[in-house]
DNA sequence: GATGAATGAGTCTTCATTCAT
DNA sequence: TATGAATGAAGACTCATTCAT
């Protein structure tokens, strides 16, 4: 029970935070409803996290890495429109199954960008993606566009219409992924 | 003096919670802070509103009413390459004069957007986009898109944008805005 | 009731916490109970205090204050055998009335020396105890003390004699005092 | 090695126990961070002693017991001016090679008096110095004061001058020693 | 003997809200 | 209208102690 437990505890406390945060936000959180859901003493979370914050921190670092493997996959040598495509879906695909995750994002509002340190796997995926729009640009297929921003307008693109294909689930998701697509390749590919 | 004196009351108290919303949060101000700054006792704004939810509700609506209005201004009968950069562009400049505003939107977040109602004015702007698109596309000048989806995508880009330039105020502003410009100008525009 | 409360709510507060104090100790006092002592709400204190700290504080800086007051009253220009006299037997006077508020003093200990900020008083009496030793010395009724050193031994060994009085509740009080009192004069003046 | 060892493990834990305390005070001090610094795991404490009050109980004893054995052997047959320099002098001696333990005194304030029980040593210690005192009257050497209650006042004294010695280690040791020294000479001895 | 994961009572503190004045 | 003293629920966090291994 002891070793196996040890690794269960902090994921079990990870999933119980992840889940509460994403449907009652960071501030309206408390430990105790965490530790109750995670079926543990509110005090046992502190073995685990040094605060509250520790514990958001884990998460949000967990999730900018798994949408950076995503890209890191999607992204093959050039941008074109089947990588354009691929990224989109898969990040949205991401994002429907990981639903609570992506809601918990908005943490980094709440709590200010200050206060959770911008992950490396943040600037990574940063760095790939300018890598591979420069590539685009020299290659003639991409409009020229400052890497950077233009990296940075696409990592927002797209997260945004992640969220939105969460938030405001009226919307009809494939259509609003596939718009979005479409509006991702006009503005990047030259025609 | 009776009337005048309410309404600048009203908006007094807005306007120091506004400016502590953005600057600490608002989860972090309290209401003690907002009737200090406002130069009231704290009892005082339960005679304005409801609660400090009430408040942030208020400061909500105010904002998208605000850019609704700019919006509406910048959007003539049709949409072409002029008025996207006019709209992206006064938005923006809406964004970096009112930076306490724009930042205060993720109280959205912070509070869930269940507990905050979308306001009219939202759904306001969003009719104008639509019909905006709509006849863009109808007159051959845009790409077909969703006229719907195409709204919300185009809203959420330039909210970013806004967003952007100011939180991150380390990127180059101007050149920030003419990239989400031109991007916006390729993925609408028929070309 | 409101403006006798005013003054009477910080009053009842110290009241409250000085005896906790003093019967249980800093740590061992939680605002919990002293709110329940002086009958109000523990969230209360913190409208008069802005913290357990500031509680102690007030109250050490009130004990300090009072004693200095005794000595300055007893110590009249020069030091002799009726002043050495007076001076022991009013705070231990004061110490046998007022018990609790002695026992207190040792929350110094706990706290650190540093937590507590040294009150003024407490270096007024300092000076006048050196001035009225130095004018004893120069007269040739003292014997010759560095002056600051000497007044340092006198207020602890006062104030050491008036917590023994007390404490070991046991021992003699009047002939402890009456054995310190001869002790300082024999170690004072110059027989 | 058994026994050794056990022993061993007693003392580390007294050792860590006392720099802890005397640096952090008894309440602000856990048994993690005595475990810790002693270099094993904070359950095994609970092997050695009933709770955290009897470590500190420990403590207390071993200090009285230590000072007690120092006046001893000062104290040789009867009591003059050598007799009284040497105890103090060794004393302070003592309290500034073991900084750590005097100050630590501090939590029998902190406990209350009542949670630590007054040690034999430290009756032990008043007896054989009121033994002195008794010999030293009726050699007609010492002024004729109680002897037990002149005793008390002794120990009061050095024990407050060593805490003087190390607290405000601004005020000149050697010569608040000697201020000490002189002042009970002229208390005690008669002239 | 020894460990350290787990507990949960208890701490200080904050603050939205109420209400007598 | 306006005030501000008072409330008390709720929160994050600590830590002495226990006990299965």
């Amino acid at each position: 029970m002891a070793r196996r437990a040890v690794r269960g505890r902090r994921s079990e406390i990870l999933v119980a935070a992840r889940d509460l945060f994403s449907r009652r936000g960071y501030a309206r959180t408390s430990m105790n409803q965490i530790a109750e859901q995670a079926g543990i003493a509110h005090g046992t979370i502190y073995f685990y996290f040094d605060s509250k914050l520790a514990v958001a921190d884990a998460l949000v670092n967990g999730y900018v890495t798994s949408v950076s493997e995503i890209l890191k996959k999607s992204l093959t040598d050039s941008i074109g429109p089947e990588q354009i495509r691929t990224c989109v879906h898969n990040v949205v695909l991401y994002a429907s199954k990981n639903p609570d995750i992506i809601r918990l994002m908005d943490i980094r509002c709440t709590l200010g960008m200050d206060s959770i340190k911008e992950p490396d796997a943040s600037q990574k995926l940063e760095k790939i993606l300018v890598a591979a729009i420069t590539r685009g640009i020299s290659r003639g297929r991409l409009r020229e566009y400052d890497p950077l921003l233009a990296a940075k307008m696409v990592t927002g693109i797209v997260e945004w219409v992640a969220r939105m294909c969460l938030m405001w689930m009226k919307c009809d998701t494939p259509r609003l992924e596939d718009t979005a697509i479409q509006m991702l390749e006009h503005a990047l590919i030259k025609s």
